[in-house]
DNA sequence: AATCTGCCATAAGGAAAGCTACTGCCATGA
DNA sequence: TCATGGCAGTAGCTTTCCTTATGGCAGATT
């Protein structure tokens, strides 16, 4: 009652009415398919078919099951085309070009999860500064590339944005700011300043820049925001930083919002120029779908 | 790939996100459970599951592969449930009493195919007189009768109707009537009878009576029909017969219709003293099936 | 009346599937 | 570093399941 085979060979019979030709439709034996009939019927406890003299007919109990069992192969051949189907994506590779800092924080997991869903397909993160992201992706040398708010019109599934906070030493006078009061970007740059880029060239300097701004005091400047983190706890001066790249351990920290909050969306785009691959749309679909 | 057991090996990874658990809740090892997996994974050429460090979960092409077993395995579950359901039926035995003519011509094939559609259920029929169905009925000593003109608060179940014809020897004067222009039931009582009564209580002889009439000149009363055609044949005398006992070969014989016509209802009707069996109401689901 | 034919069931044997017990491997967490 | 949880691989045995061969039954054929 296990086997499928078995219950092919019911519907072949009520199918065609006749067990020898039943049996040589599914391939098999005329007495094979006289055991697999008995089978199933035994293990029922329940009469599918009365042996007729010319032919095999389904009985009332009968007609039901077969319904039933059509259905069951049915699903079969539904599993079966659906894999057929997605096949395509099994294998794959996909290079994909980001920034250090949404490497870091966004990627792991999404990639965790995609290589969970598509184990087949292998990724090859690039990790390049922000700059080079656009360039590699109008060379068509990666698949997809991070962006910072990308324009409308390119293809671009969203991964999560961020917002910029001040971390500030714990006896620092702008320590005291709430959360709601937060700090002024003006504010920030006049203090004596631990620059941390992350290896993106967005940072607290290009944003003081775009906001007609200039940092006034730069007394070190790092590449890891934990770097910067230590810095600032030792009172060398202030810092700006994302969001999600905070310390759980924050002793000896203060962090206060910038306000007007100073946001960035991060998403992922396609390169344009050739069609994206069937690895590239499942990850698209993915990211689309959460 | 045919075996139901590794599908619901399959929803059960997919339901506890652990081999080893899953194996438990059918009822396997784990080994088993893996080799399962496995061998179902091959077969497809596509990977299910991801195994992970702590949990086994489904890929991309997994989840829809899941939900199409999930439906096999259902329609399984649905063939269990049917078939319990229908046990009932199995076994049982139906007594039916009939009178002759309708036991001879329309219960055959009737009897036939509900034997194919319950061959567990046995019928045993009577072949009683007419009045004694009803006797029979009323004693609760048959389940179900044939019943002539059924009134309308009967449950009853009708098999079809016959219209009475007159038999005539081929040199007959009245055997030059078209079929339109008929005989009528006094001509007929006039002439020189052959009386056939298929153990009826119903025939020439009471419909004559019925329409208060009385037949002439009976030359000689049988019980079978076939007799009465041959010494229809053999110039005797005329005869009445149901439209449903002619022969096949009417060499020498001329059938006219009796007009106006003499038409009898047959149909299945329970004894009403008791709720009828399960037997009994599939005998009757089938008769209105029809 | 006897034989033929189509169709099914049963017996016996063997091949293959499938399960178990056991071991090994890997990653994580204490 | 070891202990733990979870999965894969191997050997061997049991069971299932298929095939070949044979017998039986009911109409059809002659």
């Amino acid at each position: 009652m296990m086997n499928l085979m078995h219950w092919r060979m019911v519907v072949a019979v009520a199918d065609t009415g006749n067990i020898t030709r039943a049996a040589e439709r599914v391939g098999m034996t005329q007495s094979g398919a006289s055991q697999a009939l008995a089978l199933i019927e035994e293990t029922l406890g329940v009469q599918l078919f009365s042996r007729e003299n010319r032919q095999t007919l389904p009985t009332a109990i009968g007609l039901p099951v077969i319904e039933q069992a059509r259905t069951m192969l049915g699903a079969l051949e539904a599993i079966r085309s659906t894999v057929e189907a997605a096949k395509g994506v099994q294998r794959g590779t996909i290079r994909l070009a980001s920034f250090p800092m949404v490497l870091a924080t966004f990627l792991p997991p999404l990639l965790r999860q995609f290589n969970r869903l598509y184990p087949g397909i292998e990724v090859a993160a690039l990790e390049v500064s922000d700059d080079e992201v656009e360039t590699l992706l109008g060379a068509g040398l990666v698949d997809v590339g991070v962006v910072l708010n990308p324009s409308a019109e390119r293809k671009a599934s969203p991964l999560g944005r961020d917002a910029w906070m001040a971390v500030l030493p714990g006896g620092h006078p702008l320590a005291r700011r709430s959360h709601e009061e937060g700090v002024s970007l003006a504010e920030l740059a006049a203090q004596p300043f631990v620059l941390a880029t992350g290896g993106c060239s967005t940072n607290a300097r290009s944003l003081a820049a775009d906001a007609g701004l200039q940092l006034q005091d730069v007394r070190v400047e790092v590449r890891e925001w934990s770097s910067a983190f230590t810095l600032v706890r030792e009172n060398i001066g202030v810092s700006l930083v994302p969001e999600m790249t905070l310390p759980g351990n924050r002793q000896g920290l203060r962090v206060v919002p910038v306000l007007p909050r100073i946001e960035r969306e991060f998403a992922l785009v396609v390169a344009a120029n050739k069609p994206p691959s069937a690895a590239v749309q499942a990850l698209r679909d993915m990211l689309d779908e959460r």
